[in-house]
DNA sequence: CGGTATCCAAAATGATACTG
DNA sequence: CAGTATCATTTTGGATACCG
C-alpha cells in the first residue's frame, strides 16, 4: 500500500494531501479556523472578526466546513437565538499546523511588506457607501 | 508594541495573521507550497503534479506568490526553455507548519471519508478518468 | 440574532488558442 | 517548454427581503 515515509514525503502522500488542502482552500476557511482555534465563536462574533465577508460567505463556509467534520455547530434555543461554532476533535488537531504558522508570520511576518498582494481583499469604503445609496 | 501573548492570542495578533491568510489562500496554493516544500521544481512538473490545475491559473498563482515573496523563479536560457521555482528563504520557515498539516491529516485524514466536499475541486472528464477503472 | 433566498455585479478560475 | 491572450463559466461580493 502507499508508504507515507516520514521526510521526503513519496507521491501518494501528495494526493492524500490533495483532499487536506481542498478542505481548507476556500477563500475564508483558514482565517475561520484560525479563530475556532482560540475559542468558540457565535455567528455574529466570526463576522464582526472578520472584516469584508458577508453573512452569506460566512454561512456557506461553515457550511462546508461542518460538512468536512471539521467544525460543530450548536444552536441554542433561546431567545434572541445563539448558535455557537467550535472545531471537531479533529479539528483541534490543527492546532500546531495554526501555532506552527503564527509563529512562521511572527518570524517573517514583519519582513514581509505591504507588499502588493492583497487581491481579492479590497473592499469598499463602506462608510462611504451607506451615505448614498438609493435607486436601483 | 504589540501583545503577543504565546496562548489565548489577541486581537492584533488576528489582523497580522489576516495577511497571512490572504497569501495563502489562493485555491491552489497551499498545494504549490507543499510541493516546493519538498523539492525545486519545474513549470511543467508541477503542472502535472496538481491534477485539474491550468496552466492559467498555475501562472497565475505562481505569479503572485513570487510577488509575496514566498518563491523563486529562475529562468534558464535554454533550448528548450526551463523554469525552476523553489521557496524562498522565507517560506522555508512555512516546513513546520507544512510538515504539522502532513501529520495531522496523517492522523485524521482516514477517518474523514471521500465525504462531501470536494467542491471546486470538480474537474470534467479529465481523460485519465474515463478508462474504465476497476482495479483499486 | 442568525440565518436563508434572490438578483445582479465583480472577481476568480477554467478552456482553448496561440507564441517566443 | 513555458508561458500569454482571449473568452466562457464559476465563485464570491453586496444589497435587500424575509423568516423562526
Amino acid at each position: 500500500m502507499k508508504k507515507h515515509t516520514n521526510e521526503g514525503h513519496d507521491f501518494s502522500m501528495q494526493d492524500e494531501m490533495r483532499r487536506a488542502f481542498a478542505m481548507l482552500s476556500g477563500k475564508w476557511k483558514l482565517e475561520i479556523m484560525w479563530l475556532l482555534h482560540q475559542r468558540i465563536h457565535r455567528f455574529g462574533e466570526l463576522r464582526k472578526a472578520i472584516p469584508g465577508i458577508t453573512q452569506h460567505m460566512l454561512s456557506a463556509q461553515l457550511r462546508e466546513l461542518e460538512a468536512d467534520g471539521l467544525l460543530l455547530r450548536t444552536v441554542f434555543a433561546e431567545v434572541p437565538p445563539r448558535v455557537e461554532y467550535e472545531m471537531t476533535e479533529k479539528a483541534r488537531g490543527l492546532g500546531p499546523t495554526m501555532e506552527a504558522l503564527a509563529a512562521w508570520w511572527g518570524e517573517y511576518g514583519s519582513t514581509i511588506p505591504a507588499r502588493p498582494s492583497m487581491r481579492g481583499r479590497k473592499q469598499k469604503d463602506l462608510s462611504a457607501v451607506k451615505a448614498s445609496r438609493q435607486s436601483k
